[in-house]
DNA sequence: CTGCGCTGCTTACCT
DNA sequence: ACAGGTAAGCAGCGCAGT
C-alpha cells in the first residue's frame, strides 16, 4: 500500500500541483465500494477497462483523538495537523459521527470519490475532449407533473447519445418501458447522462414510477441503483438554489437546467432558463420544432403519437447542442479537480481551487490551516465624472487586472507555505495563452470548440483566485487581498490622469475598466487603439491595457449604470437602474424609450411619451405583464417583515421560483395568474415617476419641466385649454 | 394624524 | 459558501408640523 508520509515525497511541478501527479489517461469514472475505488478507463475505440485499487477515507482535525480507531499521522504544520486513515466508507463513517457529536473541529469530505481522488493524485478525462467521452440525453414525457398521481404515467422516454445513436420507448405497459429504460442504458453504456432539469424532475419521476411497479433501476455502471441525494446548495454566482442530487454510480448526472443558469450569471442575457427559450436565444433550436403544449400531452399523445414522439426526440437533441454550450468549461476542469464531473458541475470557483491545494498539501505531508476569521476591506476604484448624453465614446480596460498585480507583486497567502498559490496561478495563465493562442491557429470547428472550452476553464480559476482570499477558505488571507484591491485603484488612477493629461474626457472607471471621450483630433478606430496603446505604455510593468469598444454615445446615469449606443445602432444597458430582469416590463421599456429621445435630442417627444404613458396606466390600457414585476421565491421572502405583503401573495409557492405580482387597487399583492381587473392605477403612475427619477441626472436641469408629478399631468388632463 | 427623512434589510446589478 | 461597490425597494421609526 502506498505510504504518503513516510517517504518524502518529491516536490510537485506546477503542472502536477494542477493536473494532479497520476497521468493514467482517459479515466471516465471512479466508482466506490466500502473498501475500493474501481477506476474505469475509456480507450479510444470507445472500449472499457476497469481495475480496482485501495480505498483509504480519511479527515483532518487539529488534535489526535486517541480513542478514535484509525491509523493517525501528524502533518506538518499547525491547524488541521492530524490526519485519521481509515480501512472502509463504514469505519469513516461512523468515526465522523462520532466527531461530530463531540463539536471538534473537522475537515471531512462527505464524497467518498473526492477523497480518493484527493489522494491518490488521479483526475478524470485526461487527454480527452468534450466529445470523447459517451454522453447520453434523457427525456420523457408523462400525463402530469406528479408522479405519485397513479394516472400519470410516463408516456414515453428518449434516449439519445452523442454516437449518433438514438430511441424513443414508448408501450402501453409503463413496468415494461421501465425495464426497457434501464437495460438501454446499461448497453449503451454511457459516461455522462445529460438533460434538462433532471433533477427537478426526470430522474425522480423514473425512480417513483418504478418504485410504484416494485422496480429498481439498477443503470449504475456495475448494476447498483439511482438513488436520490440529501438537498444541497447549488452556487449561481451570489446566490444558492437548493436542490436535491440524482447519483447514479460509475456515471456523471449533469442537469443543464443549472448549467446554463451559471453560465449565464455574470451575463444576465437570458430572461428564463426553460430549454425552448434558451434554444431559441442561443440559435440551437430545431429549424422544423415540432411545439407542443404540454398542459394536455396526454390528449395529443392520444391523436397524435408520432408529433408527440418527435418533440421528445428534439428536446433530447436540443439538450446536447445546450450541453456543448453550457458545460465544457466544467468537463475541462474535472481534468484539474480532484473530483467527479457531477460535483464539479455544481460546486463553486473557490471550493475548487480550495480541493487543488488541499490536494497538493497532504501530497507533501503538510497541514492545512485554518481560516482567518472574516473581516472588511476595501475593493476596487469607481467613480463616474460625467453624466448625461456623450458622443465618441471608447472602453479601455486592464486584462486580468488582479492576477496581473498578484504576479508582479508576488501576492499569495501568508499561510500558503508551500509556495502553491503563485506556480497554480502562474501556470493557468501561462496554459490559457497558449490555448488562446491554439484557439487563434485552429480552422476544424471541433478544434476551436476544444482549445476554447481548455482556454473558458483555466478562466474561470484564475479569475478565482482574487476572491479566495478573501473568502472563508484554508489558505484565505484578508492582508493580501487587501493589498491587491489597494494596488489595484492606484492604477485605475493612473490610468484616469494619463488620460486626462492627454486631453481625454473621462466619464466612468470601475475597477479595471474606463469610459472616455478621446482628445479631438483622434477619430476612428485604429487612431483610438494607437491612442489607447499610448496610454497604455505609462502603465507598470505587467499590466496590460487593452482597447475594448467604441461607442456612437453613451448615456451615462450614476455609478455602474449607463446606456451604450454602438456604431451598428444596438443599444447596451448596464446597471439595475436600466436593465433589471425584477423592474416592470412597462418601466423598463419607458426608459429604454426615454434613452433612444435623449439621444436623439427630442425633449418634447420625451415630455409626450411621458404624459401618454400616465393616461394610457390610468385608463388601463396596459396589460398586466406589463405592470407586474418578477420577484424570486427565497427563503427570506417568508421570514422577513419587509417581504410580509409578497409572502401572502405567493403562498404555495416554492422557494427558488420567479413570481410575476402585481399591486392590487386595495394595496396588496397578486400573482398575475390570480389578476381581476383590480391594479391601482394610481400606483402604477407614481411608480412611472419614479422610474423617471432614475434618470435625473442624465437628464439634467429640464428634469422639473418634461416630468410633471402625476397629480399634475391629470390635473392638466381635466383642464385641457390650459395645456 | 400626516408627511418626511433616516436606518436596516434585501435583491439585482457591475467589475 | 470566490470578492467589494452601487442603486433601489420596502417597512418601521422618530420627528416636525397640523
Amino acid at each position: 500500500m502506498m505510504n504518503l508520509f513516510d517517504i518524502d515525497a518529491p516536490a510537485l511541478s506546477a503542472e502536477q500541483i494542477l493536473f494532479g501527479w497520476r497521468d493514467t489517461p482517459r479515466l471516465v469514472a471512479v466508482e466506490i465500494t466500502d473498501t475500493e475505488a474501481i477506476l474505469h478507463q475509456r480507450a479510444p475505440d470507445g472500449s472499457c477497462t476497469s481495475w480496482r485499487e485501495r480505498l483509504t477515507p480519511w479527515l483532518l482535525t487539529t488534535q489526535q483523538y486517541t480513542d478514535i480507531d484509525a491509523q493517525w499521522k501528524r502533518l506538518d504544520g499547525d491547524g488541521f495537523c492530524w490526519m485519521a486513515q481509515f480501512g472502509s466508507w463504514t469505519e469513516y463513517q461512523s468515526a465522523r459521527m462520532r466527531l461530530r457529536d463531540m463539536h471538534v473541529d473537522v475537515i471531512a469530505y462527505g464524497s467518498p470519490e473526492r477523497q480518493f481522488l484527493m489522494l491518490s493524485g488521479y483526475t478524470l478525462f485526461k487527454g480527452m475532449s468534450f466529445d470523447d467521452v459517451h454522453r447520453m440525453q434523457v427525456d420523457i414525457e408523462t400525463v402530469g407533473l406528479n408522479p405519485q398521481e397513479p394516472a400519470n404515467r410516463i408516456l414515453l422516454v428518449v434516449l439519445n447519445d452523442n454516437r449518433g445513436w438514438s430511441e424513443v420507448i414508448d408501450d402501453a405497459d409503463e413496468a415494461q418501458m421501465l425495464r426497457r429504460f434501464a437495460q438501454l442504458v446499461c448497453e449503451r453504456d454511457p459516461d455522462v447522462i445529460e438533460g434538462h432539469n433532471l433533477y427537478g424532475f426526470d430522474l425522480p419521476y423514473l425512480i417513483e414510477r418504478a418504485r410504484r411497479h416494485g422496480l429498481s433501476l439498477t443503470i449504475g455502471r456495475s448494476g447498483q441503483p439511482m438513488t436520490i441525494g440529501s438537498e444541497r446548495n447549488l452556487p449561481i454566482g451570489a446566490i444558492n438554489r437548493p436542490y436535491r442530487p440524482v447519483y447514479i454510480p460509475g456515471r456523471h448526472v449533469v442537469d443543464t437546467y443549472f448549467a446554463v443558469q451559471r453560465y449565464d450569471w455574470a451575463k444576465g442575457d437570458l430572461q428564463s432558463y426553460g430549454l425552448k427559450e434558451v434554444a431559441r436565444a442561443y440559435r440551437i433550436a430545431d429549424e422544423e420544432r415540432v411545439l407542443i403544449d404540454r398542459a394536455d400531452l396526454g390528449e395529443q399523445w392520444r391523436s397524435d403519437p408520432e408529433k408527440v414522439r418527435q418533440y421528445a426526440l428534439q428536446d433530447a437533441q436540443e439538450t446536447a447542442r445546450l450541453a456543448e454550450i453550457v458545460l465544457p468549461t466544467e468537463f475541462y476542469q474535472t481534468q484539474m479537480v480532484p473530483d467527479t464531473y457531477q460535483h464539479v458541475a455544481t460546486a463553486g470557483s473557490g471550493e475548487k481551487i480550495n480541493a487543488i491545494f488541499v490536494r497538493a498539501y497532504l501530497h507533501a505531508g503538510y497541514a492545512i490551516p485554518k481560516p482567518q476569521p472574516a473581516r472588511d476591506y476595501p475593493g476596487g476604484y469607481t467613480e463616474v465624472r460625467r453624466t448625461g448624453v456623450i458622443p465618441r465614446v471608447v472602453k479601455a480596460d486592464v486584462e486580468s487586472l488582479y492576477p496581473s498585480i498578484m504576479l508582479v507583486h508576488r501576492i499569495a497567502p501568508a499561510s500558503d507555505r508551500l509556495g502553491v498559490f503563485l506556480p497554480a496561478l502562474e501556470e493557468l495563465t501561462r496554459r490559457r495563452l497558449e490555448a488562446k493562442a491554439e484557439l487563434r491557429r485552429a480552422t476544424d470547428p471541433r478544434q476551436r470548440a476544444y482549445w476554447d472550452g481548455i482556454q473558458g476553464s483555466f478562466k474561470v480559476l484564475i479569475n478565482s483566485f482574487y476572491g479566495y482570499l478573501g473568502a472563508n477558505f484554508p489558505f484565505n488571507d484578508f492582508d493580501a487581498a487587501q493589498r491587491v484591491t489597494e494596488e489595484g485603484r492606484k492604477i485605475a488612477i493612473q490610468l484616469v490622469d494619463a488620460l486626462e493629461r492627454t486631453g481625454s474626457q473621462v466619464i466612468e472607471v470601475d475597477t479595471d475598466g474606463v469610459y472616455f471621450q478621446p482628445p479631438e483630433g483622434v477619430e476612428g478606430q485604429e487612431a483610438e487603439e494607437a491612442y489607447v496603446q499610448q496610454i497604455a505604455e505609462t502603465l507598470p510593468p505587467g499590466i496590460r491595457l487593452s482597447f475594448d469598444g467604441r461607442y456612437r454615445a453613451m448615456i451615462s446615469v450614476k455609478t455602474k449604470n449607463y446606456a451604450l449606443l454602438d456604431y451598428e445602432g444596438n443599444w447596451i444597458y448596464k446597471g439595475a437602474s436600466l436593465r433589471s430582469r425584477a423592474d416592470e416590463p412597462y418601466g423598463r421599456q419607458f426608459i429604454a424609450e426615454v434613452l433612444q429621445k435623449l439621444v436623439e435630442g427630442d425633449r418634447d417627444g420625451i415630455a409626450r411619451l411621458y404624459r401618454q404613458t400616465i393616461l394610457r396606466i390610468l385608463n388601463g390600457e396596459i396589460p398586466i405583464e406589463e405592470l407586474a414585476r418578477r420577484e424570486r421565491v427565497t427563503e427570506k421572502t417568508f421570514t422577513s417583515e419587509n417581504k410580509r405583503k409578497a409572502a401572502e401573495a405567493v403562498r404555495g409557492v416554492s422557494v427558488g421560483d420567479y413570481v410575476n405580482l402585481y399591486q392590487r387597487a386595495d394595496g396588496s399583492l397578486g400573482m398575475i395568474e390570480d389578476y381581476a381587473g383590480d391594479e391601482d392605477r394610481e400606483h402604477y403612475a407614481n411608480k412611472l415617476y419614479r422610474f423617471a427619477l432614475r434618470l435625473r441626472e442624465a437628464i439634467g436641469e429640464d428634469f422639473d419641466i418634461l416630468f410633471p408629478r402625476p397629480e399634475q399631468v391629470i390635473r392638466e388632463q381635466q383642464q385641457p385649454s390650459l395645456f
